[in-house]
RNA sequence: GCCCCUGUCGUCUAGCCCGGCCUAGGACAUCGCCCUUUCAAGGCGGCAACACGGGUUCGAAUCCCGUCGGGGGCGCCA
């Protein structure tokens, strides 16, 4: 596929906001097809907005990409023989080959202003053309225009476009593409304020940084003529082109906020690991030979295949992601499922900053039961509930209804009575006491235990109690920031509740 | 409006290039059953799609044309 030497690719995001998962598919997917060639990856910083670009953004890019697993060989803050990596340290390179290209008379200055164009847009649009740029200025000389230059007029630079033919390309997911250059204007490529248009800015940076596959979104492939002309005008070799399909929400528009999620950010601080992620996003839009479903990123490296990859948009489904989380999560180990889970149970406030040996073996027995079932880490808090938050005078519908029954009252009788001088208590108790209970009132199943289950967690439902007595019991020898109530305290204040 | 791309279960997709092996496969979701002292997990099973209309052909999801739907683009944004 390459013509000499390395595959070279480049993720090149503009550093205005949170990192959105479209983008994220994006970086992926270049990341993959370098390294499962052995090929580099460079990180390119977009910044030439300078009105919408921040220093901030370009620290949680980094954070966001590294976060993913993606790393990169050559890029602002790793370093690199064809640096900088910062379109805003690049603006010289951008002026020379500008003035060569109106030397060579490939480009030329144009005085048209916003207004002039904007007419002339509208003068397109209600006549049924495409708007494409008149050429008004294509005949000022270089040097007429220096000397409007000179005197203080404003003009930006354009490229001077073909009228006749066509721009063909072999897009490796779309296959040969071809372009009208009639419906191709003269681009802008440096703008009056002496900023590099995007269009511009790519080419000469693609062709410095030596990059031989341009894998981007779908919404570029219009620009790529554009792009080509430029390579050729500068006798450049473009590189090879791979657009991807974009990615929307449910209702097909493209994805944004009110979807839910959408930033890489709110998936790592929602507990969505980021080998789901990457695996999620891998399959929008692609998937391997076999059907294999959860992967690794290692797995990924080795089955990925821009060839297959699909040329129709693909809607963002949460609960597929959610899905491969779970799968991902069951992959984990016990301390790491932990170390994950540490920050969520801090933050509600269950477990406080310092905590004991035993006490990391108690959590992480608890957080390996848990777990089981839940679709990302920020709900596991709520799992926890059941062990520390025990309400038994709010209890729901449900749960009211169940301790209601006249089974479900012999049954709490007894069981209170018979755990009353108790101050031992543990599962096996607990199951012989069930037992003397289902003999005595001969309730039994369902009937014996939901009660019993109401009493213990002021739940209609969770844990199996086979599973939530011996936590509890063990759970509540320690110190918490909030008191973790033992078997027996929670049947006190239950009889209680239940007198008044 | 104009240009380009795209259209298989609700969703992601396999199959399409090289027509018959497709009574269209898998996964998520959903529904049911099993397991189970509830829920979940797990196991088993069900529902569910070739956008539509014309061709070509003995035969079309697969090839051709058109219609309709969806997306992208048409910036001194990136």
């Amino acid at each position: 596929m390459e013509k000499n030497g390395r595959i070279r690719v480049r993720f090149a995001p503009s550093p205005t906001g949170y990192i959105h998962v479209g983008n994220a598919r994006t970086a992926l997917f270049n990341w993959l097809f370098a390294r499962q060639n052995g090929g580099i990856f460079v990180l390119r910083v977009e910044d030439t907005d300078i009105e919408r670009s921040r220093e901030e953004y370009e620290r949680n890019l980094i954070q966001d990409l590294r976060w993913l697993g993606l790393d990169w060989d050559e890029g602002p803050d790793a370093g690199g023989n064809f640096g900088p990596y910062r379109q805003s340290e690049r603006l010289e390179l951008y002026h020379r080959y500008a003035n060569q290209l109106l030397e060579e008379g490939k480009a030329y200055y144009c005085f048209c202003t916003a207004e002039e164009l904007e007419k002339e847009r509208e003068a397109a649009l209600a006549e049924g053309r495409m708007p494409v740029y008149s050429g008004r200025c294509r005949n000022i000389s270089l040097k007429e225009a220096r000397l409007r230059l000179a005197a203080g007029e404003a003009g930006a630079i354009r490229l001077r476009v073909p009228d006749e033919g066509s721009i063909q390309f072999e897009d490796i997911v779309r296959g040969l593409v071809e372009f009208d250059l009639k419906l191709i204007g003269d681009p802008i490529i440096v703008r009056s304020n002496g900023m590099p248009a995007y269009n511009y800015a790519v080419v000469i940076d693609d062709a410095l940084m030596k990059i031989t596959h341009v894998i981007r979104g779908e919404d570029h492939v219009s620009n790529t003529p554009r792009q080509i002309i430029l390579y050729r005008a500068l006798g450049w070799e473009p590189p090879v082109f791979a657009h991807l399909s974009m990615v929307m929400g449910k209702d097909n528009t493209r994805l944004s906020k009110r979807h839910g999620a959408t930033s890489v950010d709110q998936f790592r601080r929602e507990g969505i690991l980021p080998e789901a992620l990457c695996n999620y996003l891998a399959f929008l839009g692609w998937s391997p030979p076999e059907g294999q479903e959860v992967l690794t990123l290692e797995q990924l490296v080795r089955l990925f295949d821009l060839r297959r990859v699909s040329r129709s948009a693909a809607i963002f489904d949460y609960e597929k992601l959610y899905w491969l989380n779970r799968q991902h999560i069951k992959l984990l180990r016990y301390e790491k499922k932990l170390e994950l889970a540490l920050p969520y149970l801090q933050e509600a406030g269950y477990v406080g900053t310092e905590v004991t040996p035993e006490q990391r073996e108690w959590l992480e027995k608890a957080v390996e039961i848990l777990i089981e079932g839940v679709d990302k880490f920020s709900q596991l808090p709520g799992k926890f509930s059941l062990l520390f938050d025990y309400q038994p005078e709010n209890l729901d519908a449900e749960a009211r209804s169940i301790v209601q029954a006249d089974s479900a009252r012999k049954v709490l009788v007894a069981f209170i009575q018979k755990t009353a001088g108790l101050n031992e208590f543990n599962y096996e108790i607990f199951a012989a006491i069930t037992g003397e209970i289902k003999k005595e009132t001969g309730v039994k199943g369902k009937d014996l235990f939901h009660p019993l289950r109401v009493a213990l967690t002021a739940r209609a439902s969770g844990l199996e109690l086979d599973k939530f007595i011996p936590l509890v019991e063990e759970g509540s020898r320690f110190d918490w920031p909030r008191k973790l109530k033992n078997c027996l305290e929670r049947i006190r204040e239950f009889s209680r509740i239940l007198e008044a």
